[in-house]
DNA sequence: AGCACGCCGACT
DNA sequence: GTCGGCGTGCTC
């Protein structure tokens, strides 16, 4: 009787760990997927190509069932699950499963059958044929650099409004028209629709559809089998895409490659930009980059030569950027620094737009009215009574709420330690700056778009909506105005307390704030017969810091030979590698010991000879979150590989650690974390 | 993760 | 005397 080896959803700190071994009365091809049991229930399981799995010496249990209808999995999609469980440090069958649609595990071959059946109602949108617009120099050369690479891996550094989207449609037809599949990610499902929109109208006889979270199961099941069938020519998703099964496929694009949500932050913590690299690689596919800021990691293996280079510095339709011009606090008046937050030449500036009837976007990345309330008596604080953290006051609804826990309550009409009535805000959020705006500014419409205004679905497109309807003078929002959206009428940016990033103990920071700001400047001038009014105004306490100077000459390219100088001399990334184990416990002093009894393993394991550097465990910034103690223990490494050989050796020996520690709750390794 | 087995407090 | 609390342990 053949054996077959499968994978089946075990997490993380399960001890199983490979594939499991069943008898199948007939041998079953790789990738295929059945039904067996496991322990006292039948899961869902994926046959795995032989990994020469040794003989467990007792009876093997039967398959319970076989999705035949279901053309096995690709060879390269299985080799792409491995991959990335063994680089991230989770098991095959998590990864795995994590990537399959959660519909398709509940359905029996039958079931199945039908849903197939179904799927010959999904057809491409259709349409006139689509009017192609010139491309300027900097685009055919781009696109006929990338023709040329055969298959590479390609970094498209282009400004906003350099039309890099036309470069990504025109690189899928080429991929479409050799017969092959394109997967094009966004970091953001809210940039999905109008990505998909001009993917429609371009290829109206092709068959496009989305992945990601915000389909429902039966939609996602839908879409996920088109691609995997073959039927759909383009997927269109965010990160979770990068996993979908495609026969065919001969290009990956990454949108705004830069963006951090490409990093998934649970579960297998995987870079679906790195792994999208990886893919490429293994199916022979192109992989195109893009961004206007690119990750210093992605920029660095350009400047090397690993990657592509291609350039598109100028705007279409010869749009200048807006002038950058940065407003020093120092040289504010106090009162006005300090308390309003609204700088004279700011005020000045957004009257102007108003006088001209042109729109400003004003930026600060805080939510809520304030931040924290306090008694002007005693020293109370609106402390998360759950969490380190200070709950932020928020004044539409009059609570207060933790963002970290979610804790929720009214504001206190009095002091809960005094009981004195004077409890004020300290600090400002969006909330406060839109009603300063619209107290300083009478007459002007001022609206806000934040994580708070848009809660309900579609909310943030009839806000987008109104602003480009005219309706709006004023928009005050965190960075979530600042992804993606065009505003043609906006004429000014002001980014009016960037300054904390500059000084954070992340060191990815200044690089986030470097591509927010950059982002920003480009919502502004996208019409060229504003583009020389148009302007970029910041509010900083340190306007000779060398990010601004940067920022004001629109120069990259400065800014990433800066940083990245920094890194190298600080041993950090692109240059050196990083692992961060985390632990969650009952106490702050039982998460760290087990973290201490990690590094004593790690150390027996000769991490030190083979070039890995564990620092001492440390509180997580915020130390406690809903009653959760937190502490991390960062390792690096100049070489990846070595990073990999300890950690690979060193996560089996974790598993058996556990019981040793009352109070430990849950623990997990972050690779190539995002912030440290 | 499920879902067991397993050993100590308040109920028909 | 049982029902059930969730503390360890296993799943081919």
């Amino acid at each position: 009787m053949p054996t077959v080896a499968v994978v089946v959803d075990t997490p993380q700190h399960s001890t199983v760990r490979g594939p499991l071994s069943y008898a199948a009365d007939e041998a079953l091809p790789a990738g295929a997927l059945v039904q067996v049991p496991l322990g006292r229930r039948t899961v869902c399981g994926i046959v795995w190509p032989a990994g020469a799995e040794e003989e467990p010496g007792v009876e093997l249990k039967p398959v319970a069932g076989v999705l035949r209808s279901l053309p096995p999995l690709p060879a390269s999609w299985c080799r792409l699950v491995e991959f990335a469980a063994g680089y991230y440090q989770r098991s095959v069958g998590e990864v795995a499963h994590a990537a399959l649609p959660a519909e398709l595990r509940k359905l029996d071959d039958a079931q199945l059958a039908q849903r197939l059946k179904k799927l010959a109602k999904l057809a491409p949108a259709g349409g006139p044929a689509p009017q192609l617009p010139e491309l300027t120099e900097e685009q055919v050369r781009a696109l006929e650099a990338l023709a040329q690479g055969g298959a590479p891996t390609a970094l498209l550094h282009g400004s906003t409004g350099s039309g890099k989207t036309e470069v990504y449609l025109r690189a899928v037809a080429q991929a479409l028209q050799a017969g092959r599949q394109a997967l094009v990610l966004v970091p953001e499902i809210n940039l999905t629709p109008q990505l998909e929109a001009r993917f429609a109208e371009r290829f109206p006889d092709r068959l496009i559809v989305s992945l990601h979270s915000g389909l429902t199961p039966a939609q996602r099941l839908r879409h996920w089998l088109a691609a995997h069938l073959g039927r759909a020519d383009i997927v269109l998703g965010t990160r979770m895409a990068v996993f979908a099964s495609l026969p065919r496929l001969g290009l990956v694009v990454v949108d705004e490659e830069h963006d951090p949500s490409y990093k998934s932050q649970e579960g297998a913590r995987y870079s679906a930009r790195d792994l999208a690299v990886y893919r490429g690689k293994l199916e022979g596919a192109t992989v195109l980059l893009g961004s206007a800021t690119p990750s210093l990691e992605s920029w660095y293996q350009a400047q090397r030569g690993r990657y592509l280079k291609l350039s598109m510095p100028t705007r279409i339709g010869g749009g200048a950027l807006p002038r950058v011009r940065l407003v020093d606090m120092n040289h504010v008046p106090k009162e006005a620094a300090f308390s309003h937050a609204l700088s004279p030449p700011l005020m000045e500036a957004l009257q102007q737009r108003l006088a001209r009837g042109e729109q400003s976007l004003v930026l600060l990345n805080r939510r809520g009215y304030a931040p924290v309330l306090q008694c002007l008596e005693c020293a109370w604080k609106s402390g998360c009574p759950h969490c380190s953290a200070w709950r932020v006051f928020h004044r539409s609804d009059r609570t207060l709420r933790c963002h970290h826990c979610g804790y929720t309550e009214r504001v206190p009409r009095a002091c809960p330690e005094c009981g004195n009535p004077d409890i004020q805000p300290l600090g400002r959020g969006t909330e406060r700056l839109e009603e300063q705006l619209a107290v300083s500014l009478p007459g002007a419409r001022v609206a806000r778009i934040d994580a708070d205004t848009t809660r309900l679905k579609g909310t943030l497109e009839s806000q987008l909506a109104s602003v480009h309807a005219g309706e709006v003078d004023v928009l005050v929002g965190t960075q979530m105005v600042a992804k993606g959206h065009d505003f043609r009428r906006v004429t000014l940016v002001a980014a009016v307390n960037p300054d904390a990033a500059l000084f954070s103990s992340d060191f990815r920071a200044g690089e986030r704030l470097f591509a927010l700001l950059m982002q920003a400047a480009g919502r502004a001038g996208r019409d060229a017969a504003q583009a020389g009014r148009s302007e970029m105004l910041i509010q900083t306490w340190h306007p000779t810091h060398p990010l601004y100077a940067a920022l004001r000459a629109h120069d990259y390219e400065a800014f990433a030979a800066e940083t990245l100088g920094e890194r190298e001399m600080a041993g950090l990334p692109p240059h050196a590698h990083l692992a961060l184990l985390r632990a969650e416990a009952r106490t702050q002093e039982a998460a760290q010991a087990w973290l201490q009894d990690a590094a004593r393993v790690a150390d027996e394991l000769g991490a030190a000879a083979a070039g890995v550097t564990l620092y001492p465990p440390v509180p997580m910034s915020i130390a406690r979150v809903a009653n959760v103690e937190r502490a991390q223990m960062l390792l690096e490494a100049a070489s990846r590989p070595a990073l990999q050989r300890l950690l690979s050796a060193w996560l089996p020996e974790l598993h058996g650690l556990r019981g040793a520690h009352k109070g430990l709750l849950r623990w997990a390794i972050d690779v190539d974390p995002l912030a440290i």
